[in-house]
DNA sequence: GTGAATGTTCATTC
DNA sequence: GGAATGAACATTCA
């Protein structure tokens, strides 16, 4: 699932729940933990408490008091819920206990995890490999970023720009009426222009729903029927690859 | 059984 | 060196 609103929704979790003392971290599954083991976790958040969180790409960084964090990368299946009580769910790898309840980290696939920082130069190090999140791109950075590479290529690679995934990119690309595999460096200013403007948009609508809405409106709404159809225009989608993802466009909204 | 799934990384090939 | 492709990771589902 998390791609950036998604990831968004996430840090509304944890923000709800910063200040409670973390009464202990229970490791369920240590495969989710990259570079920390569960014992030192455990030593480092015990009577501490989360400050508020950020987000850069697909990253949740929960800041602890002290000046320590924990980074939260969800991968394809991941999420972070809270729970006054309840039985926990197999999937459950990590649990932070709390006071009144309890965060976990559910994830299925395991495909990304936990990882602990020291201090803020640690986060510093993990963050580094992430390009600008998508939300702080600016017009002029964003036309530089493009290169001749494929443009969804670009757009979901998290070296280059932060938080875009597979749906979002094919729903951004879709607005924007640019076909996946159009090359940025045959696009011009005002395509550029134009995809960055459609970028945010997609985006804002995305964040308060906490994930990318399935609207009918939506590319994304339609794009797991067999043969679903363009919401603007009603020409049968097309399934392919891009990127070395499973793409969906409209071929007559997107001409390649 | 097969292929694909909203992610990332590494190796390989052009 | 840049870009594209395929496999790998682990698990479920159609």
């Amino acid at each position: 699932m998390p791609e950036l609103p998604d990831v968004e929704g996430f840090r509304g979790v944890l923000a709800d729940h910063t200040r409670a003392e973390i009464r202990r971290v229970d490791v369920l599954d240590a495969q989710v933990l990259r570079g920390v083991s569960g014992r030192r976790l455990d030593d480092a958040l015990r009577g501490h408490h989360f400050t508020a969180p950020r987000r850069h790409g697909k990253f949740l960084v929960g800041p602890l008091d002290g000046g320590a964090a924990v980074l939260f990368h969800f991968g394809m299946t991941g999420e972070l819920r809270w729970a006054r009580d309840g039985d926990r769910h197999p999937h459950d790898r990590v649990v932070f206990v709390l006071p009144g309840g309890e965060l976990r980290f559910r994830d299925m696939r395991k495909l990304q995890g936990i990882r602990f920082a020291a201090d803020d130069d640690a986060v510093a190090r993990i963050l580094g490999g992430v390009g600008p999140d998508a939300m702080d791109v600016g017009r002029e950075r964003f036309a530089e970023l493009l290169t001749r590479r494929q443009v969804k290529a670009t757009l979901t690679d998290q070296s280059v720009i932060g938080g875009i995934g597979n749906l979002l990119a094919d729903e951004i690309l879709w607005r924007a009426r640019i076909h996946p595999r159009r090359k940025g460096a045959d696009m011009s200013t005002e395509d550029v222009r134009w995809l960055h403007a459609r970028m945010r948009t997609v985006l804002s609508a995305a964040i308060p729903t906490g994930r990318v809405p399935p609207r009918k409106s939506w590319l994304t709404g339609r794009r797991d029927e067999p043969a679903g159809s363009c919401p603007r225009c009603g020409t049968t989608l097309r399934h392919g690859r891009a990127g070395g993802r499973g793409t969906v466009w409209c071929p007559s909204c997107q001409p390649e």
